[in-house]
DNA sequence: CGCTTTTGTTTAATCGTTTAACTAAACTTG
DNA sequence: CAAGTTTAGTTAAACGATTAAACAAAAGCG
C-alpha cells in the first residue's frame, strides 16, 4: 500500500496543498470548517507527512550524527542513551555510527553523514588530529566533541575532568602509603589517555614521588591490552604495589589476569580504575572507581548541540564535568585520608 | 559555506546535470574526457551529493530504524553493535530509538520513523501486542522482530532459543541436587519472559520436580526489580536453595542484595543467570550463565533485513539462535553431570 | 552514398513538501 | 460608498537529485 501524499489529501479535502500544509503546521489561520475537512481527509487516507521531502525543502534533516568508537562499551552506551533522550525530547533523531576506533571507518562514516545532511554531529573521535571534521564544520554544521579535544576547531567540547579524576585517584593511593604506584594508561594520542596520565603525574609530583618509567604502561583502552599490560607489570622485576587503570575495558582485562594468577587485591596489588560501570561493586573485590557522569555527559552534549542548532549559538564552550571518586575495597583499608 | 549542488558542478564542468549524475553513479557510458572534467569540477567545488534529494527521488532512505528498550543494557548494546556493523557494510545507516520500555515512547518513535520513510525496522518491542506496527508493515516496509514474537504479522523474527536456555540452566541445577529451585522471571507479557519461564517449568516437569508457586517471582528485567524479588525470596519462609535469574540487569540487583546480606554463593544459594555480560566472570563468585550470542543476533537480524530490502525476500523466517551454558562457580560444585 | 545503429549527451518531468507572492472576498472606516 | 485593510485561501516556484525520452553526431553497412 502506497502512502498518501499531501496532494492527495488536498484533493480529497477539496483544498490546495498549501492549505493542508498550513493546517498541519498550524501556520496561518485556517477556518475551522476547512480544518475539519483536512483532518478527516488525513484520517481516511492515513496520511503521514514525508519527512524527507520536508527536509529537502526546509534544508534541515532533524538528524544528529553520533560517531563513537564502541557502543558496547558501557560508558559509551550510557552516553548514547543520554544523547538520545535529550535529542528525542527536542524532536531530533540519532544516527548511530560505530567506528571500532578505526580512523578509516570514522572518515567513511563522516562522509556518509555529510551526505545525509545531518544538522549536527556529536563525536568521540578515534583520531588525534581530526582534521577531516573541518569540511563539516565549514558548512556551518555544529559539532560537539565528547571527551576528545581537537586543537583548533571552533566547536563545543564536553569533557570529563580527566586530569582531576586521575589526580584524585593517584592521590588516594599515595595517601594510603603505596610506594610503587603504576598506571595502565590509554593511547596518549587521545586527550583522555593523555590527560589521565598527566593527572597521575601531577599527583606524584605534588607528593614528591618520583615516577618510575617501567610502571607506566600504555594500553589501547580495550580488554586485550588491559590483560597484556597487567601481565607485563606483574611479571617484571619492579612490580607495582598499587595501580591506576585508565578505563573500564582495560580493567576487565587486567582483572582477568589477576584472577588467573590468583593475585589478591588489594593485599598484593591495590587498584583504582577510571569509569564506574554497573559491575564495579560486584566484582571481587568491589573496585574503587572514578565515576564519570556518563549519562549526564550525553545529555549535556545534546543540550549544547540543541543550543547550537536551535538558538544559533555561535560562541562555543568547553565544558568540564567533574568525576567522583567512589571508594570501595580494591584500594586498601579505609585509613588515613 | 554552502554546499555545492549537482547543478553547479554541471555548470562548472560545462555539461548537463544528467551527465554528472551518470558519472557519479557510473550508469551510462560517459567519455573519459567528460568524466575528467566532471571529476575535477567536483573536486574544486568539494561536492558531496545530497542524500536527502536522492532519497526523495529514489524513494529509499537507506536508513533502518532500531527500536530497543535500553541501549545501556549490555545485551542490547552488543546487539546494536552487530546491527550497525552489518548495515554499514551494506551502506545503510541505523537510526537509534531508545524506548525505556515505554509503549508510549515506542509508539511515538515509530510514528517518527514512518515519517522518515525508513527502509526497514528492527525492533525489540516493549509491548505485547504490537498492533501499531501494522501500519508500517502495510506499506511494505520490512520489520525484523528481535527476541519478541508478535502473533500475527508476516515478518522476520529472530530469537534466542529462550526456552532451551532456561531449560538447560534449570536442568543443570536439578542435576546438582538442588531441591527448591526458584526463578526470577521477566514480565510474562514479553515472549522472552514467558519462554524462559516455560523452559524452567518444562525442566522441572521432566525431572518430576513439582513447582512451588512462591519460588516464582516476576520482575521487570531491571536492576530494581532484581533486588526486590531477591529480597522477597530470601526473606520468605520457603527460601530457594538455587535460583535462575532471567536476565543480566536483574542479576545485578539480586547480587547487590545478596552482598548486602552477606549471603554466600553458592553455599547458601546457587545461581544461574540468563545473559553473559562481560562482568560475569569477574563478580564474586563468577556466575554460571546462559550466553546469548548477542552480537551475532544483531548481525543476523541485519542480514535478514538486508535480504528483505535488497533481495525483495517476501517469505519470512523465524530464526532461532542457540544459547550456551557457561558453567562457572555460582551454581555448586562441578559434579554429577 | 543513403540508411540504420550506436554512442554520448541533453531536456524536462518527477519525488513530496514549504512558502513567498498573489487574489478575491469580506470587513472597516472616514 | 469608495478606498483601504484584513482574512482565507490559491498558485507556482523552489529544494537537489534521478531517469525516461529525445536528440545529434558518429559509425557501420551493403
Amino acid at each position: 500500500m502506497k502512502r498518501a501524499t499531501l496532494k492527495e489529501v488536498a484533493q480529497l479535502a477539496g483544498v490546495s496543498t498549501a492549505t493542508v500544509s498550513n493546517v498541519i503546521n498550524s501556520k496561518k489561520y485556517v477556518s475551522s470548517e476547512v480544518k475539519q475537512q483536512v483532518f478527516s481527509a488525513m484520517q481516511t487516507l492515513n496520511y503521514q507527512p514525508n519527512t524527507i521531502a520536508k527536509s529537502l525543502r526546509k534544508q534541515e534533516s532533524r538528524i544528529v550524527g553520533l560517531l563513537i568508537s564502541d557502543i558496547a562499551n558501557p560508558f559509551f552506551a550510557s552516553v548514547a542513551k543520554g544523547i538520545e533522550k535529550e535529542l528525542a525530547d527536542n524532536d531530533y533523531n540519532v544516527l548511530l555510527c560505530n567506528t571500532d576506533s578505526s580512523v578509516e571507518r570514522e572518515r567513511e562514516n563522516l562522509e556518509g553523514l555529510i551526505g545525509k545532511r545531518i544538522d549536527g554531529l556529536i563525536v568521540s573521535s578515534a583520531g588525534n588530529t581530526g582534521d577531516y571534521f573541518r569540511s563539516l564544520e565549514e558548512t556551518g554544521v555544529p559539532i560537539v566533541f565528547l571527551n576528545r579535544c581537537p586543537q583548533f576547531m571552533n566547536c563545543d567540547v564536553i569533557l570529563t575532568n580527566n586530569m582531576r579524576g586521575a589526580y584524585n585517584a593517584t592521590e588516594h593511593l599515595i595517601r594510603h602509603g603505596y610506594q610503587r604506584i603504576g598506571i595502565i594508561t590509554g593511547p596518549t594520542s587521545l586527550s583522555t589517555g593523555k590527560d589521565r596520565l598527566t593527572g597521575y603525574r601531577r599527583a606524584l609530583e605534588d607528593y614528591g614521588v618520583t615516577e618510575q618509567e617501567d610502571l607506566v604502561k600504555e594500553g589501547r583502552f580495550d580488554i586485550e591490552s588491559g590483560y597484556e599490560k597487567m601481565k607485563e607489570l606483574m611479571e617484571q622485576e619492579n612490580k607495582p604495589d598499587a595501580l591506576f587503570i585508565s578505563n573500564n575495558s582495560m580493567t576487565l582485562g587486567g582483572y582477568k589476569y589477576l584472577r588467573e594468577k590468583g593475585i589478591r587485591i588489594p593485599e598484593q596489588l591495590a587498584v583504582i580504575v577510571f569509569d564506574d560501570p554497573e559491575w564495579a561493586e560486584l566484582v571481587d573485590p568491589p573496585v574503587t572507581a572514578v565515576r564519570q557522569p556518563s549519562y549526564e555527559l550525553g545529555m549535556q552534549a545534546a543540550k549544547l548541540m540543541m543550543a547550537s542548532i536551535k538558538d544559533r549559538k555561535t560562541k562555543h564552550d568547553i565544558m568540564y564535568m567533574d568525576p567522583a571518586l567512589i571508594v570501595r575495597q580494591s584500594c586498601g583499608c579505609p585509613a588515613v585520608s
